[in-house]
RNA sequence: GGCCCCAUCGUCUAGGUAGGUCCAGGACACCGGGUUUUCAACCCGGCAACAGGGGUUCGAAUCCCCUUGGGGCUACCA
């Protein structure tokens, strides 16, 4: 049976290159009818972060993403946490000591490095050098008596090794290439390469597949399976990396890189507010300017939204909250670095499950492109439909807070029918949130009130349009199209000349749900009391247009 | 610096394993036009690529080599 495992490092939220390698594991295992696996990779006590766990399900989750054996679902080769699978590891290092495969080592960083910095001097590739005699029990006691950090080091095999990969062929790897590496710490936890190999043997793990960053450490995972007498190797698939448009591997970092780049740029920013929505001191803003630091995602993202500014998604929830679905994520991480073959693209997940195969994983590294991401999501919103829609559109107000999530389901499916062609799901919040924001609460953009309002006779045409609405006795979608629509004929205008004076004095925006419905929908008093509001509250400065 | 991977329109890709059906197809983006009560959506049309150089062959986007370019790794991170 083909099994599957996606294996990350709980520091933070997943990012779409994350989900994209978790995908492609589990598009795999459901096509073989197998199994997939979620195992934490939490050997890294400085790194950890206690919500990333919680983080990283929640969107696997929401991404649809189910795992047959890990955290909170268990599974008989558990635990999947690899802090509780201490005793496991230990086992296996003793067992290469006891075997002449391993060795003690006592160097401290600044040693290592001296070493490093010379062999590139030298313009080689830094190898380890390997004891002549490996040190013994007797030797560690003395170096932690000496406060010396005693790790241990797998004695690399010195033959070349070819490490046959499905999607890149065989990859060879000369004599002496690879030298001796570490693979349990001096705080007594494997390292990534150790556990990796003995993790994925003993959850028999059938085929590894993960981003082409992990090639160079197969050669030494193999030896390592060998020399730990695992048997027969998993299969490996190194898929292509994805790469951002600011060129390099999609990093965490260029959130907070694009936000420091807009601070940059912007004049009159005022820091101490800024530090205060961020919640960190005004001295973390400054280093975080000058590159020096960089804070934690929450404030991040509080100081973005106080600016106003949208940073470029790149994890999962960041794409949750702009209003992305779910299906979209899938279908096109599904799509990013393979290809189905012929025409094909948006696809439901079945489809994308029957057609997935690991021999259609593109070689070269592909771009993450956004555009076409908003079109996948636009398409999918369209086919969505009534009820999984309605679904993804609560679950997003809700996540962002939005007034309209007071509204009713009937409501909200009305909103949905006439947003759409909608790209996002933020689109059609932004649109309808005036319906649920008290009247007195309106704020007017500054640029719509300029153009419609206080231009070509926007306050004088409202007037009249307010007057017609006040005498109109059935206020049915209908009777508001037919009146605007004769006023417009009545006055020789275009239907927008009558039609945008009336959405800026009910919504604020030049932007909205369509005009009738919207009405409508506010009903008669509040949409004449927000008129009002804005005819007195405009009514002075048109005289001077 | 060392090692490894990769290379078709601006982008994602089809075609490449079995060379001719490819003066290279689709999608997104872009440009032009249409439709339109805003933003979208929608409809029609257009632009646009086999990185360069050598081979092999009757014939190469497809096979081989070199150059160039991109990416990855080079941690007691994963």
């Amino acid at each position: 049976m083909v099994v599957t495992r996606f294996a990350p490092s709980p520091t933070g939220y997943l990012h779409v290159g994350g989900a994209r390698t978790a995908l492609f594991n589990w598009l795999f295992a459901r096509r073989m009818g197998g199994k997939f696996i979620l195992r934490i990779e939490d050997t890294d006590l400085k790194r950890n972060t206690p919500t990333a766990t919680r983080q990283v399900m929640d969107d696997l989750r929401w991404l649809g993403i189910q795992w047959d054996e890990g955290p909170e679902v268990g599974g008989p080769n558990g635990p999947y946490l690899q802090s509780q699978r201490r005793d496991l590891y230990d086992k296996y290092v003793k067992q290469l000591i006891d075997e002449k495969k391993a060795y003690y080592c006592f160097d401290t960083p600044e040693e290592l490095d001296a070493l490093r910095k010379e062999a590139e001097a030298q313009k080689k590739n830094f190898i380890y050098p390997r004891p002549k005699d490996f040190p013994g029990e007797s030797d560690v006691e003395k170096a932690k008596a000496r406060d010396k950090p005693a790790a241990v080091r797998f004695a690399m095999q010195l033959t070349g090794i070819v490490v046959t990969d499905v999607v890149r062929g065989e990859v060879k790897f000369g004599p002496g290439e690879i030298g001796d590496f570490i693979i349990q710490k001096s705080d007594g936890f494997p390292t990534y390469n150790f556990a990796c190999v003995v993790d994925d043997y003993s959850m028999k793990v059938t085929h590894v597949i993960r981003g082409q960053e992990h090639l160079m450490n197969t050669p030494g995972q193999q030896a390592l399976w060998k020399a730990l007498g695992f048997g027969e190797l998993p299969k490996y698939a190194h898929m292509s990396v994805t790469i951002s448009e600011t060129g390099g591997k999609l990093s965490k970092r260029e959130r907070p890189e694009a936000l420091r780049k807009i601070i940059k740029a912007t004049q009159d920013i005022d820091l101490e507010k800024l530090a205060e929505v961020g919640n960190i001191t005004l001295e973390e803003v400054e280093t975080f300017i000058k590159a020096k630091t960089t804070p934690d995602i929450p404030s991040i993202d509080a100081m973005a939204t106080y600016l106003g500014v949208a940073l470029p998604e790149i994890n999962v929830v960041d794409f949750f909250r702009s209003g992305y679905l779910p299906e979209t994520m899938v279908n096109f991480l599904a799509l990013l670095g393979a290809s189905p073959g012929g025409d094909r693209e948006i696809m439901p997940l079945d489809e994308l499950i029957d057609c997935f195969d690991l021999s259609r994983l593109t070689k070269a590294n592909s771009l993450f492109d956004r555009k076409k991401l908003l079109a996948f999501n636009t398409e999918h919103i369209r086919q969505a439909g009534g009820e999984k829609l309605l679904s993804h559109f609560k679950d997003y107000l809700k996540a962002v807070e939005s007034p309209v999530i007071s509204a009713d389901d009937k409501m909200l499916e009305k909103i949905l029918e006439i947003c759409a062609g909608a790209r996002t799901l933020a689109d059609i919040e932004r649109k309808s949130r005036f319906l649920f924001l008290a009247d007195e609460k309106i704020e007017y953009d500054e640029k719509a009130v300029k153009k419609v309002l206080l231009k070509n006779n926007g306050l004088a045409i409202l007037q009249i349009v307010r007057d017609k609405l006040a005498a109109m006795e059935q206020f049915t979608v209908e009777n508001i199209e037919n009146m605007l629509r004769s006023l417009a004929e009545e006055k020789q205008v275009g239907l927008g000349k009558v039609a945008q004076p009336l959405r800026v004095a009910i919504c604020g925006t030049a932007v909205s749900t369509p005009i009738f419905d919207s009405v409508q929908m506010l009903g008669k008093e509040n949409t004449l009391t927000r008129v009002d509001i804005t005819l007195k509250k405009f009514g002075q400065s048109n005289d001077d247009c």
